[in-house]
DNA sequence: CGCATTTGACCCGT
DNA sequence: ACGGGTCAAATGCG
């Protein structure tokens, strides 16, 4: 089933919206811009001023995206909100928990709808790096193993609704093991987080340790920043900045795992960017000094493409 | 003792 | 009515 991206009409108070947020993340993407023109990197004082900026910029774009997308986002949230939400529940509240009550609202919850869901099939269980709460587990007809739920460790702190769902497959030479994500993660994992699986994915080097870069960019043919020379030293790992080697590279915007965005539900553009984590990097070695600010101006210019022409997003991704 | 997992109940969509 | 997703009490574990 294909999802529609976005539908123009009824929507220009959305999309007028999206523009004024767009907008601050271009603005903040010049200043930036300046920023960096007039200091070079390794000034850290001047690190922790741009990564002010870049996650504003991040804002700026989770915000109009979130918004371009809210018809069906929205939908997908309602449908995880109690049924029960109303009086029932603050009755309960008040009156502290009352076992039987709380029994009647067991599994009060709507079913999730169709959502967006990227599926990712390993030999092991995938290892995403984010930390998962196990919340159920069902037999699945037609299926010789159950069905294993999780939520994110951080949905009632962080009102996380990430989930997802793992399923060991009886296929023929080894147990394969299927895990479907739902939603977005919107938690700020720690840095412990982000240091570990950042050595789990240097350690593992395999397929799946390859990252995403989603490059904000004109459609402008003679660029290419992915010559071999980025593709050993980028890693991206959920919101921070990573140094390899002698490249710094910026990321972005959440997402669980970079696998999870190789996978084909994610292969229109709405899915894609609902999903992914926005990346940009580039290298600090004095023969490229330009190409920050280069990408810096592609990435405004993806904005300015954005909301010249609303249906063509002109963004690009590669994978490193 | 606090947190995570297990597991049966409960509810929703088809 | 049934299958699947979620809740929450019971249980396990460090």
């Amino acid at each position: 089933m294909e999802k529609a991206f976005y539908l123009p009409e009824n929507v220009t108070g959305d999309q007028m919206r999206a523009r004024e947020v767009l907008s601050d993340g271009r603005e903040f993407a010049d200043q930036l811009r300046v920023m960096l023109s007039s200091q070079r990197f390794g000034d850290v004082d001047h690190t922790l001023s741009a990564g002010d900026l870049v996650s504003k910029i991040l804002d700026s774009f989770e915000k109009s995206l979130l918004i371009l997308q809210l018809p069906s986002s929205l939908a997908d949230e309602v449908s995880q909100v109690p049924v029960n939400s109303g009086g029932l529940k603050s009755e309960e509240l008040d009156s502290g928990p009352s076992p039987k009550m709380v029994k009647d609202r067991r599994g009060c919850f709507r079913r999730r709808r169709t959502s967006e869901a990227d599926t990712k099939v390993s030999s092991t269980p995938v290892e995403d790096g984010h930390a998962w709460r196990k919340y159920g587990q069902k037999s699945i007809l037609n299926a010789k193993h159950p069905r294993h739920y999780y939520r994110c460790t951080h949905k009632f702190e962080q009102g996380c609704l990430a989930t997802k769902q793992v399923q060991k497959t009886e296929e023929d030479p080894s147990p394969m093991y299927r895990t479907t994500y739902y939603g977005r993660h919107t938690c700020k994992p720690n840095y412990t987080d982000h240091n570990q699986f950042y050595l789990d994915s240097m350690d593992q080097r395999d397929s799946s340790s390859k990252s995403i870069l989603l490059n904000f960019r004109q459609n402008t043919p003679n660029f290419s920043p992915l010559n071999d020379t980025y593709k050993d030293h980028s890693t991206s790992i959920g919101n921070y900045n990573f140094v390899t080697s002698d490249h710094i590279l910026t990321t972005f915007g959440s997402s669980s795992t970079k696998t999870e965005l190789l996978s084909p539900a994610g292969s229109d553009h709405g899915d894609v960017i609902s999903s992914g984590m926005y990346s940009c990097s580039t290298s600090t070695t004095p023969d490229q000094t330009t190409s920050f600010d280069d990408q810096l101006d592609m990435m405004v210019a993806g904005v300015v493409n954005f909301e010249d022409d609303g249906d063509d997003l002109a963004m690009d991704s590669f994978l490193l």
